[in-house]
RNA sequence: CGCGGGGUGGAGCAGUCUGGUAGCUCGUUGGGCUCAUAACCCAAAGGCCGCAGGUUCAAAUCCUGCCCCCGCUACCA
């Protein structure tokens, strides 16, 4: 690997019209939380960028629904949100947001280089036009009916019911979600990053990566062999970066584009702050940095792909060594979903619960290689039997003992016996261990191996039997307690990454009255406590947590799943329609005069279908059911007026209509009497 | 449709790249100990490693097909 001299790590940065929930925290934070403090206690030149993403359509819309406007709500959610970061321990060098002069400046320089060398190019297209708001409709702004199921709520960008996504003109009977208008088609000029041309570039730097997740770089490759599209870097809106051109008024940078480039403002107010203001450059520019993003899956194109072919057309940039990207956090078997209110908000859990256990959980279960699940039960047991009982007992047993038996201090260390220099060894070999699995973004480990240290700590005190030996033989306690103090002190260093507040509160209680967070990890291997030392007060280091505590948790999102109309859009066809809609629907007789196997797709039968003097094409899933041969001649009813669709390339223009029961047999609709190819059923 | 990831005792996971007696934590059962937060320690029971084929002396591991779950240039880690 590489020689590194420094490391810049950033997560994500939250998007800023919303809290922050647990599976953002597990996602992107909490290891990287974890990392850093990690780092920074092997002496490791390490900084730690976060902060605020405050642009982007959502907002404008969220601003919107309120009646306030966009900064209002990205000032307050940059604020809650750093604070309860804050209460979570995260422990980011600097916090800054999109919306700062800084981060405009930053981003308009990156457009204006990239513009310069000749990167972009600009390609004008249609786009819906709100004439009485006078802008252009964003995807999201855009309803009308789905063209895929018909759907009359579907956006621009997405079919909430048919989840298929779309394009805002595909949509029949557009509307504008602003005014209710008719929106007309007007063009629009935009500049696009050529992926495809930079695609070459992505891939030969790539290939000298080492050590990426499995799940990281599968994707990765996946959208590579896609083939990388042009992508445009700017949108019609007037809440976001300027594009800062002549003429270019009304657009602003694409929130994707400006958001990463939000870590480099965000480093640079860092420098500027610490009275140093080139320093970021050397964070930033040196190729001696290691450039860490820790982000959720959803991200993994962005921040593998996009934002490093930015920073290759740039040239002077630094491009990450690993992007130790996260699966999803779901809570108790299900999805999380903010707008339902599903999930669990850090600053609710902030008022009724301790921060650390929560850390430990999260960690212990982060979704490092799949999808993980919170439940609040394994919750309560992972607090109660391994941090209260195992960890804390430890601390507290042998706290307890040296106070009782020793007046608080630490006793000699004599003769060692062969358990003696067993547990020493345990202890010494744990901060390299620990350490190459945190390195190795391997946290869950990291922790079962911690755990593994104050489980076998436990094992000696046992083994030892110093409650019988302080009668029989007291050098043999004196020395048995001795190693064990020390398994404490090193247990309250090697947990302050993960729990940082209850290793603060252990490290007093072994007498220290410096900062453990300022301590060496290294230290670990042979730090010793001077026979004779006062120990500080013993506490309870982990309280056991009650049921009770919990089941409101558990009720309150039960509750949420009962709900009715959280069965989002299943519900829908029990709904009735007038006869009006249903006139709209224009059922005919085919017959079918050409039918053949699509390529590539197992399903897919496309057929010529004769409907009086009309013949058209078109294409229905049924091969599993129905040899083309077979259908040929067959008369079947079709939708004649449903919107032409492309299925895998092949144009669709209408659709046949056959029956499905639960065990998947189909059956087409037919006659009972012929009937002229033609016919309108009603 | 396609692509990426996953499917291992009751629960949660490791092991899969580099085939060779299936491992860890919790839970269950039995025992030990009593310094400690009714904590700790030991032992046992419990698995045809998603399904079906194939390669091999040998397959959780390699190959092929299938099934199920999650995700896929979106506003969400």
């Amino acid at each position: 690997m590489k020689n590194y001299k420094r490391i810049l790590v950033t997560s994500a940065l939250p998007y800023a019209n919303g809290p922050i929930h647990l599976g953002h925290l597990a996602g992107a934070y909490l290891p990287a939380d974890i990392y850093v403090r990690y780092q920074r206690l092997k002496k490791r030149d390490v900084v730690y960028i976060c902060g605020s993403d405050e642009h982007g359509v959502p907002i404008t819309i969220a601003a919107e629904k309120k009646g306030v406007s966009p900064q209002q709500i990205v000032d307050q959610f940059h604020a809650r949100n750093k604070a309860a970061f804050a209460k979570f321990g995260m422990s980011f060098d600097y916090y800054g947001r999109t919306s700062s002069p800084m981060h405009h400046q930053t981003s308009q320089e990156m457009f204006i280089n990239l513009n310069d060398k000749g990167v972009f190019i600009k390609k004008t297209e249609q786009q819906l036009y709100d004439a009485k708001a006078r802008m252009f409709l964003p995807d999201r702004y855009v309803k009308g009916e789905c063209p895929h199921c018909g759907f009359p709520e579907a956006y621009g960008d997405q079919c909430e019911k048919c989840g298929s996504s779309l394009s805002p003109t595909e949509l029949i009977n557009p509307i504008s979600a602003l005014t209710g208008d008719k929106p007309q088609q007007k063009e629009t000029e935009h500049w696009y990053i050529p992926l495809g041309a930079l695609q070459k570039q992505v891939e030969e730097w790539l290939a000298t990566r080492q050590g990426w997740k499995p799940n990281v770089m599968g994707q990765v490759k996946s959208w590579l062999n896609e083939g990388l599209a042009d992508r445009a870097v700017t949108r019609d809106l007037n809440w976001g970066v300027q594009v800062p051109l002549p003429h270019a008024e009304g657009k602003v940078l694409y929130v994707w584009f400006d958001a990463p480039i939000g870590y480099i403002s965000a480093t640079k107010e860092w420098a500027m702050e610490k009275g140093n203001p080139e320093l970021w450059k050397t964070y930033w520019q040196n190729d001696d940095t290691r450039l860490v993003h820790f982000i959720g899956k959803d991200n993994i194109v962005f921040h593998c792909i996009m934002f490093p072919a930015m920073l290759i057309a740039h040239g002077n940039y630094v491009l990450p060594d690993n992007v130790p990207a996260n699966e999803f956090l779901n809570l108790e078997g299900n999805k999380l979903s903010t707008s339902r209110n599903y999930a669990v908000w850090l600053e609710d859990y902030a008022e009724k619960f301790d921060i650390d256990p929560l850390r430990y959980y999260l960690a212990a279960i982060a979704p490092e290689t799949k999808d993980s699940d919170f439940v609040w039960q394994e919750y309560l047991t992972r607090n109660n039997s391994e941090l209260a009982d195992i960890l804390g007992n430890f601390t507290n047993r042998t706290l307890a003992f040296a106070k009782n038996q020793f007046t608080g201090t630490v006793p000699a260390r004599g003769d060692l016996d062969e358990l003696d220099r067993e547990m020493l060894s345990t202890i010494a070999r744990a901060p390299d261990e620990i350490g190459a699995a945190i390195e190795n973004f391997e946290f869950r480990k990291a922790l079962v191996l911690f755990m593994n240290v104050a489980r076998a700590a436990n094992k000696y005190f046992n083994d030892q039997e110093p409650w019988r030996t302080v009668k029989q033989n007291p050098a043999k306690c004196a020395t048995t307690l001795n190693i064990c103090l020390h398994a404490c002190n090193a247990l309250a260093l090697l947990m302050a990454p993960v729990l940082p507040f209850s290793a603060a509160k252990a490290w007093a209680m072994m007498g220290h009255a410096t900062d453990v967070h300022q301590q060496a990890w290294d230290d670990v291997r042979h730090m010793e406590l001077p026979t004779g030392h006062q120990l500080g007060r013993v506490e309870i280091l982990f309280r056991k947590m009650e049921e009770k505590e919990i089941e409101p948790e558990i009720e309150r999102l039960k509750n949420i799943q009962a709900q009715p109309d959280n069965k989002p859009v299943v519900a829908e066809p029990t709904a009735s329609i007038s006869i009006d809609e249903l006139a709209k629907v224009q059922l005919r007789v085919a017959k079918i005069v050409a039918a053949e196997k699509v390529e590539k797709a197992d399903k897919l039968l496309k057929m010529d279908i004769q409907m009086g003097d009309e013949q058209r094409q078109i294409v229905a899933g049924i091969a599993l059911h129905y040899s083309p041969e077979a259908l040929i001649g067959k008369k079947i009813i079709v939708v004649a007026n449903l919107q032409p669709a492309k299925i895998r390339g092949i144009e669709s223009n209408g659709m046949l209509l056959a029956a499905q029961d639960d065990q998947g047999n189909l059956s087409l609709l037919g006659l009972d009497k012929d009937v002229n190819d033609g016919a309108s059923v009603r």
